[in-house]
DNA sequence: GGATAAAACTGATAAAAATCACTTTTAAAA
DNA sequence: TTTTAAAAGTGATTTTTATCAGTTTTATCC
C-alpha cells in the first residue's frame, strides 16, 4: 500500500500484505487449527535470531519489532509487524535459523501456529504457498528500498520517512488529516532509523520547533504530514 | 553457504543458492523450454526498475548487478548474482513491476525465460515452488543482514567484508590460500559499499599499505582473507 | 605505439554523525 | 502522593564521511 496513494512506487511502500486476507476459510481453519494463543507483554522476546523455529505467529492484536542485534549489541529494527500479519516464517521457508528477532513493541495477542500445521498448509494449498511467494517477493522489494535509503538519505529524512511509516501502523481509523499518536521510545526510533537515540531526539526537537510534531510525554503527535512528505523526499 | 565454512552464521551468509539446482530434469525441461539464449556487454541493462516484467533470466555467464538508483541518481548495488542464478522473478511474483534494476558488470551470456513458462512451471511444479520460497526466504535473511551492516559498521569495515564476498564470487576455481582477482571498477565497488569512490580508493590505498591487497591495473587481488576478515568482524 | 578520454588516485576542507557528560522530565513502584 | 529509576533531552567535542579540486595512471582507439 503506498502512503495516502499518493506515491505510487516503492521508495513509499513499506506495508506488508496480509497473507492469511488471501485464504479461503478451509485453508484458514487448516493453518490455524492447531493454534495457540499467547499474549504477550510489552518487550517480551517472541524469538530469537539464530535459534530453530518450532512454528510461526499470527498477530491477533498489537505491534511487533522484527531486528538484529550486532557484536556491539546494538538494535536494528529491520520491519515493525502489525496486526494481522504473520511472523517467524521466513526460518521454517528456508530450513534453517530464525535471520532475525522479534519483541513486542506493545502488548499483543499472538497465535502459535505449530510448524508441522504451517509446513502441511503449504504442501496441501497451492493458494497458500502463492501467497507467500508474493509476500516474500513484496518483502524483498521493501528491505531493497530500505537499504538504498540508508546508504543516500541523511539522518533528518530516514527519521521523517520513518515517521510517516509509523503513522501508518499506529492510525488504526481513517479520518483524513487525523492527528496520530505514536507510541514509541526514542530508543526503538533510533533503532528504526538506524542512529544515536542523541540524534533522533534533536531532530525530534527541531520537528517540533517547525510545528511539524507535537509531543504529550513520550508520545510523538504528527501534526502535518505534508511537510515530513517534504523533508523525506527531498532531492 | 558459509565463507570458508568457518563462520555457520547469516553474518557471512551472502551467497544465494541455485534455484535451478533442485529441480530434476523434466522440471528444468519445462522452464527452459522456450528461452531465448542472448549476450550482455559489460554495462548493458537487463532490466530497469520500475518497469513490468516480460520474464525473467537465467544466467549462462558472467555477473549481473541489481541496483537502485536514487533521485540524486546515486547507485547502490543490492546484490552480485553469478553463474547459474536465476534474476527478475520479484516483479513476476509479486505481480508488481521490477524493484531494482539489473546490468551486466561483465560479458555474459543470458537465457530469457517468457513469463508465461515460468509462472506455468510455478503451478506444475511443487518443487520449484517449494525452492523459490526456500530462496526468498534466505534473501530475507541476506537483506536483512546487509540493512544491519550497513547501520552498525564503517565504511573500512564494510569494504573489508564486501572483498571477502567478492573474492568468493570472483572465484571459480577451488585452491586454498589462491590469490583471487577482483575485476570491479572503483565506482561499482563504493556504489557496493555504499560510499564516495574516494573512500575506497582511501582506504583500497590503506590495504595495500598494509599488504592485504594488491592491484594489477584497476584488478584487486586479495592476498591476505584472514586480515580483511578481522578488519569485517571487529568488535 | 602514441594520442586521448576515462578511470584511478590524492590532499584539503566541509559537513554530518557519533560520542561523552551531563540535567531534566516522565512514569512506575512503594 | 512521594520516591526513584528509567527515559528523554541538551551542549560540547571528536570522529567519520562527503565533497571539492585537482594530478596521475590506465586502457582504448586510431
Amino acid at each position: 500500500m503506498s502512503i495516502q496513494g499518493l506515491f505510487p512506487i516503492a521508495k513509499w511502500d513499506f506495508q506488508t500484505e496480509s497473507i492469511l486476507a488471501g485464504l479461503d476459510a478451509a485453508e484458514r481453519d487448516l493453518l490455524l487449527a492447531n493454534r495457540q494463543d499467547q499474549v504477550y507483554r510489552k518487550g517480551d522476546t517472541v524469538f530469537r535470531e539464530g535459534t530453530f523455529p518450532s512454528g510461526i505467529f499470527y498477530i491477533q492484536k498489537g505491534k511487533i519489532k522484527k531486528f538484529k542485534i550486532d557484536d556491539n549489541r546494538r538494535e536494528q529494527i529491520i520491519y515493525v509487524a502489525n496486526k494481522g500479519e504473520l511472523i517467524g516464517y521466513h526460518a521454517l521457508l528456508s530450513q534453517g535459523r530464525h535471520p532475525d528477532s522479534a519483541a513486542a513493541l506493545e502488548e499483543c495477542m499472538l497465535s502459535f501456529i505449530p510448524a508441522d500445521d504451517f509446513l502441511r498448509a503449504i504442501q496441501q494449498s497451492p493458494a497458500l504457498s502463492q501467497r507467500l511467494l508474493k509476500t516474500l517477493a513484496h518483502e524483498f522489494a521493501v528491505l531493497a528500498n530500505s537499504l538504498s535509503l540508508f546508504t543516500h538519505k541523511s539522518v533528518r529524512e530516514r527519521l521523517a520517512l520513518q515517521l510517516i511509516v509509523m503513522r501508518e501502523k499506529y492510525k488504526d481509523r481513517f479520518e483524513p488529516g487525523m492527528v496520530v499518536a505514536i507510541r514509541l521510545s526514542r530508543e526503538d526510533l533510533s533503532n528504526l532509523v538506524g542512529t544515536a537515540r542523541e540524534n533522533v531526539v534533536r531532530i525530534l526537537a527541531e520537528f517540533k520547533r517547525e510545528g511539524i510534531i507535537s509531543t504529550k510525554g513520550s508520545t510523538i503527535l504528527v501534526n502535518d504530514v505534508n511537510k515530513l512528505i517534504a523533508i523525506a523526499d527531498y532531492k
